[in-house]
DNA sequence: AGAAGTTCTCGGGCGC
DNA sequence: TGCGCCCGAGAACTTC
């Protein structure tokens, strides 16, 4: 599924597609996307009369604000969304639809049904699973240095792992967290906690710099990624290690390994990702009180 | 056959 | 022993 780049892309899409429109009612085909509220028919109801505001992002999940109530949509693998006219065909794989007043309806397509819709009252979905208990918004001002640090560098789990890891920091998927220890030269089954500050402050630089350049280019298209448009990211021209396995690294030429960690496939390679058994352990310098929870937010309130 | 861009749940292990 | 946190494995489903 899109991962922070190309779900941005789709909010960006969206943003011109169905802000200013009016849901005029709402037909679900496939109810286990629908996780709140429980009743289809409720979740219907809900949503019938209501005009979309805004299309917001917090992670990889997007968020349409309506007039007093807010969907928050995560496409997971491979759900997508598509503007039609009323009488287009139904393509296969078609879940949710949303009818809007002026005839065209937003469709939601997704191969695999994983994909996810809550509602919640406006205001009101950051209170509640799932995006109470999310991590650091790497596109956020608060995303820094220290932040990123005071959530990644005391796992003891591996570094892709922790990346991946959506309470920590968000966005980031198997395609971006591959790229960016590739361009850390950072080997993903390092352990967290013993990244040195060098390490850790060119990890976070490198995220930094691989979304930034994911975004530009509209995201990535491995598969069935598309985005509000129909249109594919062109990111997956740029991208360095992920999908290369046997090619040659682009820096030494050496060829790209391919590996599970974490149950993911992983991309690296072993010249320019050296995995250091030396553990010169840091010692992790005055740590604060590991219990009290100092709430890391992050929040994109409003 | 096995893997595919994700995340949730469950159970075991470990430390306090 | 008990509790909580953390981590790894498996599951959710369809397609190629």
């Amino acid at each position: 599924m899109p991962e922070l780049p190309e779900v941005e892309t789709v909010r960006r899409t969206l943003s011109e597609l169905v802000v200013g429109k009016t849901i005029q009612s709402v037909t679900v085909s496939l109810p286990r996307i629908i996780q709140q509220p429980d009743d289809i028919k409720q979740f219907e109801l809900d949503l019938a009369g209501h005009r979309i505001l805004e299309m917001g992002r917090r992670g990889k999940f997007l968020r349409f604000i309506m007039d007093g109530v807010v969907l928050v949509s995560h496409l997971r693998m491979e759900g997508r969304y598509g503007l039609y006219q009323s009488s287009d065909p139904i393509e296969k794989h078609t879940h949710v639809i949303f009818h809007f007043t002026d005839g065209t309806e937003l469709r939601y397509k997704d191969v695999r049904q994983f994909g996810t819709m809550h509602l919640f009252a406006a205001g009101d979905e950051f209170n509640h699973k799932p995006l109470s208990k999310l991590g650091l918004e790497p596109l956020d001002d608060s995303f820094t240095y220290e932040t990123f640090r005071s959530v990644i560098a005391k796992r003891t789990t591996k570094i892709k792992v922790a990346l991946l890891n959506q309470e920590y920091v968000v966005g980031l998927g198997n395609i971006y967290v591959d790229e960016a220890l590739f361009r850390a030269g950072i080997h993903p089954e390092t352990p967290a906690c013993e990244l040195s500050d060098e390490q850790l402050r060119k990890l976070h630089a490198m995220i930094l710099e691989t979304l930034n350049e994911a975004v530009d280019a509209g995201g990535s298209s491995i598969k069935s990624y598309v985005n509000g448009q129909g249109e594919m990211g062109m990111f997956q021209q740029s991208l360095r290690i992920y999908g290369r396995k046997d090619e040659p690294c682009v820096v030494c030429g050496h060829p790209v390994e391919k590996t599970v960690v974490g149950g993911r496939g992983t991309h690296f390679c072993t010249i320019c990702q050296p995995l250091k058994r030396t553990s010169v352990n840091k010692v992790k310098s005055k740590r604060h009180t590991a219990s009290s929870n100092p709430k890391v937010d992050g929040g994109v309130e409003r």
